[in-house]
DNA sequence: ATCATAGTCGTCTTCCTGACGATAAACACC
DNA sequence: GGTGTTTATCGTCAGGAAGACGACTATGAT
């Protein structure tokens, strides 16, 4: 076979789908649908749908984002009008094995979203409910021995792998980028801030070591001048994020 | 439209593009092909393919690369049966624009490869030649002002982002996981891992910190017991890569 | 007033890194 | 056989980053 005939190659679908985290009640948190077809019917799956023919991977990407959310994405790699909310999009991996679905052939392009807390879930236009799930809760399908309690039911298709490394790059790309502001609002403290990295990474970290090391940081902080006490305590100080999108030096993950 | 409607899809076609890196004469270089036929007719190109009916996305990577190079790639996703020089195989991002292929809607999944010096290009059945060439050579086209020197013709379709993309991904992976050891053959030296660093990163590195930094990190580099002299000098020990896959601390990459 | 909570500033020790001197073991050449 | 060159390897030292943790500050709750 001629490497690019055009007139005769196998058809394929190709859809996006969106792991789309946040973070909530301190636990990282991904937005999940329930199917309302089959196969699969009733279980809860990543938001996704078709590319259409005239459209990019990002960009249907957002407008999957925008009709299961209403959240405007910003991926820096295809710059929009940054219209309000802007949550961070990027690509995350394809995934195409020929089983993957069992009507057809289908290749999915993964894109990952990271959202501050803020939307509420909105269904979309199918009877489909959406909800927020703790990413803990929807991958203790392989978690170690002796777990007990109910365990619900995995998430349709390859979706918890999807999931999976969607979760992965986020616990890895906050280390070593600014994405971390990305589950903020737009004005946060450092606290705030902490409350993510140990969120998103499932561990403690300590805040003092952790204050320096984020304003210490040329370009990750900026300060907005004001200051909150909407989580208790002492007044914080209030921040945007800077200009630096990579950290050097780096957020360390505590090993183990 | 239901968003998984199985019998109205647009059709798409869908390819893997490869970027296959090495080092070669203190240079970082990649395998392109010259393409035989329109569009972009003699000019060079990544090699690629399209995917197979009943083939996975990687299992088709590795598949268009046997066929152009002989390599056997390994995918740690996908295990292989281990046939001998296993080069690192491992999925980049996908491309999709709707206009990035004049003929047709094409999705291409690409694919970053990381092979030893040893082979040589191999043509493919048509009448393809294909050849290693440096990528600051196949990248200059956007070069700074005041380049002087003749430019050779851009890589076809969208091929110089996704080999710049390729290229960076290589860049950064080094840094914190043992992939550099990829482009070395089983048995190595220090001074050879080294080179590969200097060439992927284009810096030079001190020797002696270099040494102690690599012979320190646990499981990076174990000792084969011999030595040679290959490089000239003093004999140096031989190594193989260790177990570990990510360094810990990273290698850091000198700043500008 | 007292306590609890959260934020912010310092200190100290340890480890890592970059810069660089010194030595070792091969080869090329005269 | 000396001598120089090349590469490998070990050691030393100063500066900086990070973890552990003490101390103090500014709010709200009781």
């Amino acid at each position: 076979m001629s490497p690019y005939d055009p007139s005769a190659f196998p058809p394929f679908a190709v859809t996006v789908d969106l792991v789309v985290l946040t973070v909530r009640r301190h636990a990282l948190c991904a937005l999940v649908v329930r199917r309302g077809e089959p196969p699969f019917q009733g279980r809860w799956a990543l938001p996704g749908g078709f590319v259409r023919p005239d459209e990019d991977l990002g960009a249907a990407a957002a407008r999957e984002l925008v009709e299961e959310t209403g959240l405007c994405a910003h991926d820096p790699g295809t710059p929009l009008p940054e219209a309000g909310n802007g949550a961070h999009l990027e690509q995350l991996a394809t995934y195409g094995d020929p089983g993957r679905d069992p009507r057809m052939r289908v290749v999915s392009v993964a894109h990952l979203v990271l959202a501050p807390d803020l939307p509420a879930p909105r269904a979309g236009g199918d009877a489909n409910s959406a909800r927020w799930a703790p990413v803990d809760e929807l991958l203790d399908q392989e978690g170690g021995p002796g777990r007990e309690g109910e365990q619900p039911a995995p998430l349709a298709f390859d979706h918890a792998r999807i999931l999976a490394d969607g979760v992965e790059r986020a616990r890895s790309k906050i280390e070593y980028s600014s994405l971390a502001t990305a589950f903020c609002p737009p004005e946060f403290t450092v606290g705030e801030l902490r409350r993510v990295y140990e969120a998103v990474w499932g561990v403690a970290l300590d805040p003092r070591n952790f204050h320096r090391k984020v304003t210490g940081t040329p370009g990750f902080l900026v300060p907005s001048g004001g200051t909150t006490t909407r989580q208790g305590g002492r007044p914080a100080q209030l921040f945007r994020a800077g200009g630096a999108t990579l950290l050097n030096p780096p957020m360390l993950r505590p090993e183990v």
